[in-house]
DNA sequence: TCATAAAACGACACTGTTGTCGTTTTTAAG
DNA sequence: CTTAAAAACGACAACAGTGTCGTTTTATGA
């Protein structure tokens, strides 16, 4: 009686699952991928795969989810430098991030939330509103600190810049998943998007 | 003997077909369009359709190629005003373009070229990289034009801002097909765009 | 009006993928 | 060691979509 097995057990199949998974997904975007694909991946039955998960959309949904626990979004508090610093660690990280397309999410999430917009009207998914919500959000607050501290001063309202930021980062990342970043020249396009925040917040020069 | 109809008819028929697609891609995205949805919308058979196409992808390409021939980038000699009220126009138009969304072919040529990456591999597909370094070149060309004739003084090099430039209309557009236009405030993030090339081109103001 | 080439038709065989389910294996409590 | 619950297996039926091909219809030259 009793179960088999223990929580822990089933917990770290689940991980292991969606590990072989993002491999696939990784390797084949999404649309191309099959539940087959997965599961020889991870080297288990039809039917191990199916105990854990309904179908592919909920293998990705449920990796998505376990993606986004771990890189939370660090704007809040983080000290090192001024906010003119860290504006710019943070837009070198997301350069780093697009550099290194090939070995991310990034084209399957491309894939996944173009070819879901249209089933999506059921559903109507919050999640990427969410997200793009959240991240709004964390910037204006960081450019309205920076202000209040008197780092910035900011030439158009801080939610503008805000969106702003996000549409350059994401155009710049998804013209990078299909033309390469040699043809998109990332590091050039980012050093012209920081002349332009630069004119944008007109930050306190500690130079 | 001899043909049974005129290749004006047959070139017609094509392009009642490549419509007919058009209006269905438009509606479903590229994925989850069938050859059956296209046949059901032209009003005409199996065998019909496939003899002209041989298979989705084909159709896709030659709408594509169609779409092409039509909207010839204008940015040549438009001769209308300023260098930068010319500019102002041609955002203009990228906003009008981007707030009909639904209307239009972007989202399908999203899913089309996203699905496509992994596949065309193969193939190497030069459309996208070519019209992108198409578009690039021509605005390119337009910065240069303008400052050789005093009009822009550009602040950092014509190809940085031009792929700059791209990066955001593309950035914007993509966010608003996923999210809507309410969400990602088009016309504000164009104003912020717009206040960035000030900046960046610093042009001679005739107002 | 007839003959015929080709254009249009649509049934069909084929393929790839999905999700199920009866069977086998494994695990650990008794 | 036995036993039963459940985890893993993999064959299979069902389905959706594709591309083909033998048949029917249509358009036009004779």
């Amino acid at each position: 009686m009793s179960p088999r097995v223990s929580e822990e057990y089933k917990k770290q199949k689940r991980l292991d699952l969606l590990q072989a998974a993002k491999r696939v997904f990784i390797h084949k975007g999404y649309t191309r991928v099959t539940m087959q694909d997965i599961l020889d991946e991870a080297g288990v039955s039809r039917g191990a795969l199916y105990a854990y998960f309904d179908n592919l959309e909920h293998v990705y949904i449920e990796l998505l989810q376990q993606e986004d626990r771990q890189d939370v979004f660090h704007f809040c508090a983080e000290g090192a430098g001024t906010s003119w610093q860290q504006l710019r660690n943070w837009i070198e990280k997301q350069q780093k991030e697009i550099e290194q397309i090939d070995q991310t999410l990034v084209r399957a999430n491309l894939e996944f939330f173009s070819s879901h917009h249209y089933r999506s009207n059921k559903e109507s998914y919050p999640y990427l509103t969410a997200r793009y919500e959240r991240i709004v959000k964390a910037l204006t607050d960081f450019f309205q600190r920076g202000a209040v501290q008197g780092e910035f001063s900011p030439r158009l309202p801080a939610p503008s810049i805000s969106r702003y930021l996000v549409s350059v980062v994401d155009g710049l990342m998804i013209q990078t998943a299909h033309l390469g970043s040699e043809q998109t020249k990332v590091a050039e396009q980012m050093n012209t998007l920081l002349f332009t925040l630069e004119q944008l917040l007109d930050p306190v020069q500690t130079k």
